[in-house]
DNA sequence: CTGTCAACTTGACGCCGTCAAGATACCTGA
DNA sequence: TCAGGTATCTTGACGGCGTCAAGTTGACAG
């Protein structure tokens, strides 16, 4: 199969190829011509699966999505019976364990100028995503939410932990180490809770 | 002083014309070549004030971090009579205003791929950014703290604005207006403080 | 076996960042 | 005043990039 003119898998190949890049030499070196160059074949072949750098990364952005709406479900199913404060708490854990360890697929999903957030696919899917949270929100009461809109309630979890995801990827908050960044989050619930 | 040999002022033209260009056509499209195209200088001439592309771009999240500051300041001096909380909410406020003014200087800024995050000069005027924040939050009580720890508060907080900031810059919200990002932010701020 | 078509290659174009070498204007000091 | 040095900017070159057009290969249906 390697040496075959027909490579059988390219497209799968070369989103594999964008994931090692981004791990091993940052975001800022992908390129069609690397990613070809890993998965073995000439260096427009891309172009006939992707049409174009940023059709590229829009599917490896809808890669990402799709894991990350599955473990965001899981995460909130798991922990289902013990409440919504849990189950809130459980979305944001996961979320910023997504960002640390699937960080090729989380910088490339959050930001716009890498892929085409105007595909239809990519909409629905990273819409999908943000539907696990807005559910749990819109499941908890007037005395859950303390009176407030449940929009208010779902964007503010959301903001928070986007926000320490992309502080700490950008390297904002270099002072703390990866084990700190969780029981950081830990704490901002926690004072949360407790204002 | 436009046709001398000497520009006079280039590396302030420069940054200028680095403004523009992302204001124009997206963090993307920026290039040593179309700032010095702009400022009417050589394509190799950027290289002599700022070294390489990189050196450019953080002169710029520099610039960037001193009026941010400047603004986090004011914004934070303007209601230090209404007490900790407006400031709190003063300093959310202006952050948002400033990401969204301001989009050049804040996507720079916290990209860090996109400048020397290693440099002296850039890391002391950044943590200076978060210095109002912090000392806004240490100079509060523990009954304000509601027992929790400054860190965990200040860091709750600069997540969350700076979350919505990312989130709206990166079309994730595109639901909203402009306009609907403040009205949203106060909604997050009070359903937080309702709860 | 043959025609067709998708998958891939080859080669070219202009733009990019970077480097080396050269030209120009300012500026100090005698 | 002017000579030399230095900072500033130009010119030209290199390889890598995204993209396009045209050609080649191989699978597969009839």
């Amino acid at each position: 199969m390697s040496d075959k003119y027909h490579h059988g898998d390219l497209r799968n190949a070369l989103l594999e190829a964008v994931g090692e890049i981004i791990q091993e030499r940052g975001i800022g070196a992908v390129s069609l011509r690397e990613a070809a160059r890993r998965a073995g074949v000439s260096h427009s072949a891309p172009a006939h699966h992707f049409g174009d750098k940023r059709g590229m990364l829009t599917a490896f952005a809808g890669r990402g999505f799709e894991e990350f709406g599955q473990r965001m479900q899981v995460a909130a199913d798991e922990v289902a019976e013990e409440g919504f404060q849990a189950q809130l708490g459980a979305i944001g854990i996961e979320y910023l364990r997504f960002a640390v360890e699937r960080r090729p697929y989380f910088e490339v999903m959050f930001r716009s100028e890498m892929h085409d957030n105007t595909d239809p696919d990519l909409k629905t899917i990273s819409h999908d995503s943000f539907g696990v949270l807005m559910s749990v929100v819109e499941a908890m009461g007037p005395e859950e939410l303390g009176g407030a809109e449940p929009m208010h309630v779902a964007m503010g979890a959301w903001s928070t932990v986007h926000g320490l995801a992309t502080l700490w990827l950008d390297g904002a908050l270099s002072q703390f180490t990866d084990e700190d960044l969780f029981t950081l989050v830990q704490g901002v619930f926690d004072a949360r809770n407790a204002s």
